[in-house]
Parts: C-alpha cells; structure tokens; sequence
DNA sequence: TCTGGGGTCCTAGGACCC
DNA sequence: TCTGGGGTCCTAGGACCC
C-alpha cells in the first residue's frame, strides 16, 4: 500500500481555498504514572519504577528501566515482589488525584495547538490537524509540529510523550507503536516512505482495537500483521466479526471511520466499587462498603450534575476464587436523583438479595459495588403519577459537598457507612476490613495544601533547571535493595 | 403437511479499550 | 494469604406486541 497522491491537479474553491487533508496527532505519554511519580522525585530518574494497581493488586505502569528488567504488565504483586526488591525497584500505590491533576495540564498544553482536542484516556489523546495535501513539503512541517507538541509539553509539565501525526486514529496509534524506541519518538506517518513495511510487520494483535480473542482467530485465518487485516474482505470481515473490526480495517487502509469527539459523549453509568482489604462474609461490613461506594457515587453524580434512576448493588468472590460467585440486585428509583441519602438508602436495601441470589453456601466476597444507571441531567425528574418521588435535600447536599472540600471527604458521611474511626482509617490508608491497601502512596503534591512539596531555600546550588532542590516529604514509596 | 412477520425493549454475554 | 477499576459498543435471544 503505497501513499496515494492525489488525484488530477490541484482543486480550489471558492474564494480560492485550496483544499486540505484533515489529519489526526496522536499524543500518548508512555508510562504516564511512572513519569507522575517522578516529577517529584527527581532522584528517581534512570531508577526502574512500577505503579501498583488500586489495593497494591498488580502493576499498572514500569518505566522503560522496569520493563528492561523483565516486570510483565498486569503482573500479580505478591509473585513479582521478591523479584522486584532484589532488582531495587522503586514501588508505588497509584495516586490518581496527582495523576489526574498532570493529566488535566497536560491537555491545557495540547489545546495551544488545534482547536480539536479529544482526550482519549488519563494519558493519551487526539488533535484534529490539517495538511495540504499538494505541498510536497507537509509531511516534514508536520514532523516538525509533532516535535514542538512534545517540547511543550516537556517544558509544560516534564511529562514525556509521544506524538505520530496520520490520516485516521488507528494509523497515528501505529505511527506512535513505530517510534516507541525512537530517540526522538515523534513521526509524521502520513506518506512515511516505511508505513508499507511497518504494517506488514506489526502483528495483528498490536493494532487498537484489535484484542486476543480475535488476534486468534485472524491468524488462524491467515491475516497475522496489520497489513494482512488491511488486505481482508470487507464482507468476510462483516459476516465474521463484526462492525467494530470492519472499522478498524478500513481505518489502516486510511479511511477515517472513528471522528475526533471532542466533547465526551453524555455518561450512561457510572460504576463505584474496590477489592476489601480481606474477604468478607459478614453482611454488615459488607454493607458498610457498599454505603461508601454509594455516598462516592452519589457525590461523583452531583460533579456531573446528573441523577440516576436505577441503582444496582453487585458482590463478587472475583475471578480466582472457586466457586466464583457473583451477585446483584437491581431497583428503579422512584424518581431520578443525586441525592445520597436516598441512593445509600437504596443500595443498602439491596445488599441482602445481592448475597442471597443463587448460591448455596457463604462465599468469600472480595469486592462489592454499586452502579448507578439511567443517568440524566439532574433536576428534569419527571417522578410518577403514582409514586411519591424521591425526597430531595439539596440544600443540605450542597452542604455536604461544600465541607467535603474543606475538610475531606470524611468529614461527613451518613452514619451507615461505620464509625469515625474506621473512616479515619480508610481515608489513611490503613486497612479496615473492607478499605483499600495503599502501602506505598506518594504524597499528593498538588492538590492538597498540606502535602505540597518545600524547597530549601538555602540551598540555592541545589536548584537546578532540573528541579533538582525540590524536597518532597520522602514517600512511603518501598524499595528493598 | 404444517407452525406469519415484523417491530421494540430488555438482558446477558462477549469483545474491546486504558 | 496475596490477581484493579471503569468504561463502551455490539450481538443474540427472549418477551411481548400488533
């Protein structure tokens, strides 16, 4: 598949405007929570880092030095830790209110460069850019633009990325695969001369949008590297699969299948739930997680200014245990609210069908949940004819909200989510039964007053360009060498 | 011998993403 | 002992309706 040139000479329109080719920028920062955790921890870098998944479960994230070392993605913690503290890798709780915060100024940057920004994920997102397609010259500036999209950002937030400009998103996604190891990892892959070789040579489950059930079966049916997908029947491709592949074979043949949305699409649930510390039998602990997660649900609805309609209460032993077990209970809500006491009210009523569908015995639950559905905007509660609404209490949410920020989310809480105590534990950290281990959380150095780095200022030689005199207080982050 | 046809809505499960 | 959390979309099948 060579580039096409296009066709015939050069169209206008009117008024004289030559025609442009739309194109997308691909931004991805590799390791994104690696590259957080060192920005404050200058000493860190050229140190093998890893992030550990919510509850210190498995590893979410290894710099470059990590993965040189053979950490495996998603691996387990308990099985990797020995060989982990031998090799002096520096481990870390994950700490998404600072990643969240780099991410947020992270697109603040990329906003200087096209009017049409998506973010795709924490760390990655989409540029609309537009090339004329009759300059001979476009794809070197369009290098060139890549270059200065990732020094900004450098210089921005010392966060680094990645950035493949393409005439569709699964190309750029390719194009940013093809400069991974690349000093200098920013390409223009529109009329790249090496595109043909690299998607004949990219196998097929490493092209988005591609997993390892249909990397299966394509290579059982002789389509093994991009370029072989490329080249497949669309109707085979319809008939055997489905649509979603169809589109991702169009889009490496450069036919532009996923638009940019810049503003996200309106959410339709929103799921709250975490591993226990420990399993849990007793329903009454149970509930108290399950009161947590719906207080947290409820105050992320009121964030987004939406109310839900239907609240569900789901268990689970999780995937490893046997029997698994997994349990729900669903209800419908009198009328769409955000209002917290009434969804606790709600999911808590369902924690006792939750555990009592299908089983026999009493299973070791490792994880519970809520998930609130039939989201929409908040205050357009039509209620019923024949049910008395929802009580609302907004005044007395905004309160709630309101000292939240102030003082922290455990300021207040309903009653049924436990004790003061067992709060103070959670939100430290610390292990109730149903809390969250986070053995190795860094500080959160920029969005809370209280953990906000110092610098010494009297010790200006220590002050680099490199931000070398910033003194963090030194994390629990471990490493055993 | 033979068992309408088409539409909607809902749910569960599968596949993918980060 | 110890294996994350939060999403979307598509498809198949059942219930129900006319």
């Amino acid at each position: 598949m060579s580039a096409p040139m296009p066709p015939g000479p050069p169209r206008h329109r009117g008024g004289g405007t030559r025609e442009t080719r739309r194109l997308v920028a691909f931004v991805d920062a590799s390791a994104f929570y690696c590259s957080c955790e060192r920005l404050f921890r200058p000493d860190l870098r050229g140190e093998p880092v890893v992030v550990l998944s919510n509850n210190d479960g498995c590893v979410i994230a290894r710099s470059a030095e990590a993965k040189a070392l053979g950490v495996a993605m998603g691996a387990p913690y308990f099985q990797v830790r020995e060989r982990l503290e031998r090799a002096g890798v520096w481990v870390f709780s994950s700490n998404y209110a600072l990643y969240h915060d780099l991410s947020d100024r992270l697109l603040r940057v990329l906003d200087r460069f096209s009017p049409d920004v998506e973010r795709y994920s924490i760390d990655e997102a989409f540029l609309g850019l537009r090339a004329d397609p009759w300059d001979p010259d476009e794809p070197a500036r369009l290098e060139t633009l890549a270059r200065e999209i990732r020094e900004a950002v450098w210089r921005a937030t010392r966060i680094p990325v990645r950035v493949a400009i393409a005439e569709t998103k699964t190309l750029a996604k390719v194009g940013s695969e093809f400069v991974r190891h690349a000093p200098v990892p920013c390409v223009c892959f529109w009329r790249h001369p090496a595109r043909d070789a690299v998607l004949e040579s990219l196998p097929v489950e490493d092209v988005w949008g591609v997993g390892p059930r249909w990397a299966k079966r394509l290579r059982l049916a002789g389509a093994g590297t991009a370029a072989g997908l490329a080249a497949m029947d669309d109707g085979d491709i319809r008939r055997g699969y489905n649509v979603v592949l169809l589109r991702t074979t169009l889009e490496l043949r450069g036919v532009s299948c996923l638009p940019l949305s810049e503003a996200p699409p309106p959410r339709r649930s929103l799921v709250r739930s975490r591993m226990f510390g420990e399993p849990l039998t007793d329903p009454a602990l149970i509930g108290k997680a399950v009161a947590m997660h719906a207080a947290a649900a409820a105050r992320m609805l009121r964030r987004e200014s939406l109310a839900a309609s239907a609240v569900e209460t789901f268990v689970t032993t999780g995937r490893h245990a046997r029997p698994v077990h997994h349990g729900r209970a669903v209800t419908e809500l009198p009328s769409a609210t955000n209002d917290t006491l009434a969804i606790v009210r709600a999911a808590r009523s369902l924690v006792g069908p939750a555990l009592a569908t299908g089983h026999g015995g009493a299973p070791r639950y490792k994880k519970a949940g809520v998930m609130l559905t039939g989201l929409g905007p908040a205050g357009q509660s039509q209620g019923s004819l024949f049910t008395a609404p929802v009580r609302e209490r907004p005044e007395l949410m905004e309160a709630m909200d309101r000292i939240a920020r102030r003082f922290g989310r455990a300021a207040v809480v309903p009653a049924a989510q436990g004790t003061p105590d067992e709060l103070r534990a959670v939100h430290a950290g610390r292990s109730p039964a149903w809390g969250m281990r986070r053995d190795f959380l860094s500080p959160r150095y920029t969005t809370v007053w209280a953990e906000i780095p110092t610098v010494r200022l009297g010790d200006p030689a220590r002050l680099g360009a490199e931000a070398e005199g910033v003194s963090p207080r030194s994390g629990p982050c471990r490493r055993t060498a």
